[in-house]
DNA sequence: CTTGACAGTTTGTATCGCAAACCATTATGC
DNA sequence: GCATAATGGTTTGCGATACAAACTGTCAAG
């Protein structure tokens, strides 16, 4: 049987076409799974940890910032400049949902 | 503090960044993840329960059938044209695969 | 004072998702 | 019969985007 009423399940698979595009991409949704565990990054660890370049990364950020999910901190450490990023507490609510949809909907 | 080695859960999240970008979209996850479960779906049962419009379904649909993921077959049934789909082994097994490494990322 | 490393940002391009437009056929109105 | 609309898709055009390469600016050797 092929055409059957769309019921509970189908209904949760619906929602995958409707996920946060802003969080879905792969390498954001990297940066804000570190983001949501360490509540604090700066440029160097997320570039090591994610193996993103560093121009990706940062038009990544650029982005994650423009939607007022991450907060940026600029500072000079030892002459050098570092920058830091954490998570807003939009941006955590954003990122709990978007995998708790996931979840509902390719887990189990 | 911030900078600490990349331990198993890192790991993990590093993975994020491959995915499967072909699966990866949220149109056609919902698609797979349609075609995981019901064996067989015809075009208009997919239009239905994705909410994707016809063109972007059959864009969607040509791709996963030149990646080799989907069997694509067309009918007449009462003089009416049906294109039905399924998924092959490869387009399985690489769902199948994309959907543990992000259940072991994000779920848990 | 040139060469290289570090820490990012900006730019150029190729790809991609999307909707609008299109195509082919089949019912329906008059 | 012959427009007109509906069905089932495909193709096209365009705006957005991910990515790497190139650039900026600072500091450290040699």
């Amino acid at each position: 049987m092929n055409r059957f009423d769309a019921d509970a399940e189908t209904e949760k698979l619906k929602n995958l076409v409707e996920l946060n595009k802003l969080i879905h991409e792969p390498g954001r949704l990297a940066i804000m799974s570190f983001l949501s565990v360490v509540e604090e990054a700066d440029f160097i660890f997320l570039l090591d940890n994610t193996g993103l370049t560093r121009g990706n990364l940062s038009s990544h950020m650029a982005k994650l910032e423009k939607a007022g999910y991450v907060d940026v901190a600029k500072e000079f450490v030892e002459k050098m400049p570092r920058t830091s990023y954490q998570l807003t507490p939009a941006g955590r609510t954003a990122f709990m949902a978007y995998r708790q949809g996931l979840l509902d909907s390719l887990g189990g």
